[in-house]
DNA sequence: CTCAGTGCAAACTATTTGCAGATTT
DNA sequence: AAATCTGCAAATAGTTTGCACTGAG
């Protein structure tokens, strides 16, 4: 649970460190940049540093709570990390992301690299797309 | 040739554009940052500034003469467009580069957008890996 | 009580923009 | 000559860091 994950991981139960991954675990959303958790925190009355958001995340992101991501547009985007592994596609007309998981891709991914005389040691796949009608 | 692309990008044909053009296609890397390019073009007299050198990559952008990536790292690296499609693996050790380009990944990109109801515009595959011995 | 953690402001990095003078056509 | 382009310096966006104070254990 929530409170234990941040001790593993070597750090005090703070209450922003505990808004965060709150926020992070409760909300329907799944994809956020730093500046979306501030704003959304202090709506709930939180006054957490955007400084503390950034520094808090980089924490969970080592801690391997969180991953991050660089999509198109500048800003890093975050999610908690919940094991299965998952690319996106990024709609490019509505604000949203859908996750998916394709073990061909997976395996010729793994496949390609040594034919290239390289092992794989993390890759990133985005497809950008646009709904269908 | 070389300056014909610039006109019918409608730019004119100035110095820090042939320079640059030149550069992308003439030397044996194919993946620059602006400030490797800043720095290789002082390198051999020219007195570029480094806002000309973001300015003229994001028009070759546009005109579709340069691929623009975002890898790991802050820096955008930017390709000369010479129209074969490919994808990157980046060597996590060696500053270092390779391109491939791979039917099965590609095909099943295109099926998995379907299969979620979108159309594929654009993708960005990286495999980060490390030479094998 | 101690040390890690915080908010704030300032610093930083990559990139973009305003502007007066320089180049291209 | 007209319009575009350039270099420089200043602005911007996202993120990180220094520091004195705060709060967790």
């Amino acid at each position: 649970m929530n409170k234990e994950d941040i001790k593993e991981a070597g750090l005090k139960i703070t209450q922003p460190r505990v808004q965060i991954l709150t926020l992070l675990e409760e909300s329907s959303k799944r994809h956020f940049t730093a500046e979306d958790i501030y704003q959304l925190l202090h709506q709930s009355g939180s006054n957490i540093g955007l400084a503390t958001v950034y520094r808090v995340l980089t924490q969970f992101e080592t801690a391997e709570l969180v991953i991050r991501h660089n999509f198109e547009g500048g800003q890093s985007v975050f999610e908690l990390n919940e094991g299965g592994h998952h690319d996106h596609i990024v709609d490019l007309k509505e604000n949203k992301i859908i996750e998916f998981h394709d073990e061909i891709i997976e395996q010729r991914q793994v496949e390609i690299a040594k034919e290239h005389g390289y092992r794989l040691i993390d890759h990133s796949l985005i497809l950008y797309g646009e709904k269908i009608e």
